[in-house]
DNA sequence: GCAATTCTAAACAGCG
DNA sequence: CCGCTGTTTAGAATTG
């Protein structure tokens, strides 16, 4: 976090919130301090740097965090304090700074978010109805809900452009359905990308919280990953059953091959190992026509990633790809998502292990897609002189393969809700004929 | 110490 | 021309 204190002399001279985040970047560094922890705490200790570092040190915080995870899981009007990771949770088509859920962030109306701009970002454009915003809308949203970008220095929005332009998370899709602003590019998630960005927002402060609650099950105090996860979940059924047409052939080919073998095993109970390695090889559970084009397409489309010669090693790209194939199974079960977090979650430090088994045969995973720190890979990249018209390319490809995957999605989810709804009714048919029989 | 990651700054081009 | 957007490069700080 060091680049505003990395900031030469005079900008930071030149930059009102400078001195402010030099001292608040500390408990930003650590990320182990959520904004809940600002916000139960005077101001005035956050803006001393020497006091933020001895807690630093001491380990004090450690155990105000315990205390202020009850806070951190509840608020004070018993809303969940991650007004983001609620507002996911709880609506549908989110409101704009006008909730309640609004006041978490401006709580901390000075200190620096504990997330990445790609978790920003990624917030944003996930709390956007379309799932699409365009930059404008994405600062909007990164001020709206997080005030402390309204004082800071104006670099933020380069930075968010920066990353925008450079995490592979996030396409850039022209504005061709009528947009208002004939001015710049509407922004999406890339659904391939999307369970590294929530992994990552797993492993972000907030959600560390989450080491320490219970499992999932204890409902208040639930964990902030789970509830995030699920209710992005949620979202995207909402969103793909909304939005795609439902081929009813897949259909079929999901109910029959999909469903039983992916999501009927997921829900047993897994070793760890076993879990993973399911994890990797989910698309063999998606081993119908439709599942197949997509893998097909999937490949293609990273194949001529240019941004994965850009920007990361190619074995980085090998775990997204790795990763991506489950990006439709890791967004299609809520148990799935829920069996995944905690395993993830004690896995290792970071998480990372989530995605891959040590057997991996795929390449040298990598689990976080988040970062512009494809600098160094530069070096070993020999293709990136395929560069802008590489990248349109794949941007294309990326949004027929999201179509696809939003096809794919949108009825395996369907189906999963008709299958559910229809089980029990199936069930109860199957028991009154049997009961009938018998008579 | 090193590599990876993340952030910031800046330059530049394209577009409205 | 100006402002916004998007891309790219460079450098610094942090972290593991």
């Amino acid at each position: 976090m060091g680049p505003v204190i990395g900031m030469t002399p005079d900008k930071r001279a030149e930059t009102p919130g400078a001195e402010k985040v030099a001292g608040l970047s500390q408990i930003y560094k650590m990320g182990s301090l959520p904004e809940a922890v600002d916000a139960a705490r005077p101001k005035a200790t956050l803006v001393d740097s020497e006091s933020a570092d001895d807690e630093l040190t001491n380990l004090n915080w450690l155990h105000e965090s315990t205390n202020l995870l009850t806070n951190f899981s509840l608020g004070s009007e018993g809303l969940p304090i991650v007004s983001p990771l609620y507002d996911i949770e709880g609506d549908d088509v989110p409101s704009f700074g006008s909730s309640c859920y609004q006041n978490p962030e401006k709580k901390s109306a000075t200190s620096k978010p504990p997330y990445s701009f790609s978790l920003l970002i990624y917030m944003a454009i996930e709390h956007s109805p379309n799932k699409c915003l365009p930059v404008k809308e994405i600062y909007s949203w990164i001020l709206n809900r997080f005030p402390y970008f309204a004082t800071a220095p104006t670099g933020w929005k380069n930075s968010v452009r920066h990353n925008l332009s450079l995490n592979k998370c996030f396409q850039k899709v022209e504005k061709s359905h009528g947009k208002v602003n004939g001015k710049g590019s509407l922004w999406c998630v890339d659904p391939e990308y999307k369970p590294n960005l929530m992994q990552a927002l797993k492993k972000q402060p907030f959600s560390s919280a989450s080491k320490f609650s219970t499992p999932p099950a204890s409902s208040q105090s639930v964990s902030l990953s789970p509830h995030y996860l699920s209710s992005v979940l949620k979202q995207n059924q909402v969103q793909t059953l909304k939005e795609s047409d439902i081929d009813a052939a897949t259909a079929m080919m999901l109910l029959k091959t999909s469903i039983e073998q992916g999501i009927l095993e997921c829900e047993k109970p897994l070793p760890l190992k076993t879990a993973l390695q399911k994890k990797r090889s989910y698309g063999n559970a998606f081993n119908h026509p439709s599942a197949i084009r997509l893998q097909e397409s999937d490949s293609l489309a990273t194949s001529i990633d240019p941004k994965e010669d850009h920007n990361y090693s190619a074995s980085s790209m090998a775990a997204q790809r790795c990763a991506s194939r489950s990006s439709v199974s890791s967004l299609s079960s809520v148990d799935e998502v829920y069996e995944f977090i905690p395993k993830s979650s004690h896995v290792g430090s970071d998480g990372s292990e989530g995605f891959h088994s040590e057997e991996d045969t795929d390449g040298d995973y990598e689990d976080d897609p988040l970062g512009d720190s494809g600098y160094a890979s530069q070096a070993c990249a020999d293709t990136s002189g395929k560069g802008q018209s590489g990248k349109k390319m794949r941007k294309q490809s990326c949004q027929e393969i999201d179509e696809e995957l939003k096809e794919a999605a949108g009825s395996l989810l369907h189906l999963a809700g008709i299958r559910t709804c229809l089980g029990s009714l199936i069930s109860t048919a199957k028991t009154q004929n049997q009961k009938q029989r018998k008579k």
